[in-house]
DNA sequence: CAGTGGTCTAGACCACGAG
DNA sequence: TCGTGGTCTAGACCACTGT
């Protein structure tokens, strides 16, 4: 009957346009992890659509995993916690066996250039600078983790303001903070190497040890590329479980 | 109004328990990979269900990886193919650069005890026999993986009065035509290790470089274990790639 | 209790594929 | 043209959560 008061092409689907729009929301920030997002009766009302094509809209969005719903409660913006995407890989146990928490110890932070191959991935131009972080995540002591991390200067400087050694051990709330940049995807590719000298001695490896490599390019709601990032991390602590159907 | 007639706990909502039912049809061997099963339509009038209901169902099983929708076709009984899981995770080119299609080359198929861990995973009893086969995957004459591959003799005795070095590079179209058994789904753990001498050979690698060490254990329909593999790759052509969101 | 998401229905119309 | 899956509606009732 009456037009639908949604942007996009009229040629898709109303509950995609629908989702693409609160995805759009979500990117400006309208709504931040952890909050609740309009019931599904709200949005109805306020777009116009049926009930049932709201929740197409948002079923999708909590596929893609942006979205959460709580039976009675609501539907939440998902809060993603990549640290424990670590856990996907690696099984690190702390010496009492529960939940470990592997400590972040600062080796450098210094501004520089990025390589071409980082730069292409962060998709900056060539005159951006970069801040570089390598650091040490260690469990009971025992170095697990070396990681070696990128950022574009532009959208992270106030990092330089910070003394990260005493600001924390996850970089993703720190981002948010005191860059007001948020983490909501992130793509891995997962390799192996034989470790070198410098992955030796932090890991405290042998020689040539099978390391696993992990390169990370972590992006906003939009896309946009925030922050690269690669880590080593011993073979033999690796496992990688899955299923195909 | 009048009581579906669906098996199954009558507290569970009603597209789960048609779910159910088709999953069970499909372990029966109802439909075969590849065909068609009943339409929407026909689905709901024999359920006496709402249309909506019966693809809320279909989704379900759509999702768990077992049917596959073909618009203006029908819902067909999808065919798992996992020779292309291979690919999800090492990057084998060919030397004309297109479709690697490994060659099987079969070293040895016996029967055999298996070890108290193959057993176990097979869900076999201590008195079971199993079959055994060692073979390596080969791409343009170059060994690119090594398998040993274990399976209860009671429903693969048919594959000892075969020769299998002319039986085609697939197994699991020969569990199928052969033993009637198909294979639906199945888990896999990827792990590093340094190769043994054995190893090496196989697959012409110095002693000690990196392999990557893939286990599977693949299920029939109904869940049964119907064979356990595992199977040893160049870690230098390892490669994984995943989102997180 | 009110408000949320979850299930289910009945029916309309659209888009695709094949004869 | 017909049968298939895909989109959308309007409304009923259920189940969970908090007050």
């Amino acid at each position: 009957m009456s037009a639908p008061a949604l942007k996009g092409d009229h040629r898709l689907p109303l509950y995609q346009r629908l989702a693409d729009s609160l995805r759009e929301d979500l990117r400006a920030g309208r709504w931040r992890p952890g909050d609740r997002v309009p019931s599904e009766n709200e949005l109805a009302v306020d777009t116009g659509l049926a009930a049932g094509t709201v929740r197409q809209a948002l079923a999708r969005l909590v596929d893609e995993g942006l979205l959460e719903r709580r039976h009675g409660k609501g539907t939440f913006v998902r809060r993603p916690s990549f640290d424990q995407s670590l856990f996907r890989f690696f099984r690190f146990r702390s010496i009492d066996g529960t939940k470990p928490v592997p400590v972040s110890r600062i080796r450098a932070c210094t501004t520089a250039i990025p390589s071409r191959y980082v730069r292409e991935k962060l998709q900056m131009n060539e005159e951006g600078r970069a801040i570089t972080i390598r650091r040490l995540r260690v469990i009971d002591d025992q170095p697990v983790l070396s990681e070696e991390i990128w950022l574009p200067e532009e959208r992270f400087a106030a990092l330089m303001d910070l003394d990260l050694q005493k600001a924390g051990d996850l970089l993703y709330p720190i981002y948010d903070t005191e860059c007001g940049q948020i983490v909501a995807s992130a793509e891995e590719v997962l390799t192996v190497e034989t470790a070198d000298n410098d992955v030796c001695q932090n890991l405290g490896l042998d020689v040539a040890a099978p390391v696993v490599v992990i390169e990370r390019l972590a992006r906003s709601y939009d896309g946009t590329p925030l922050e690269w990032r690669r880590s080593w991390g011993r073979a033999d602590q690796f496992s990688y479980h899955t299923e195909i159907r």
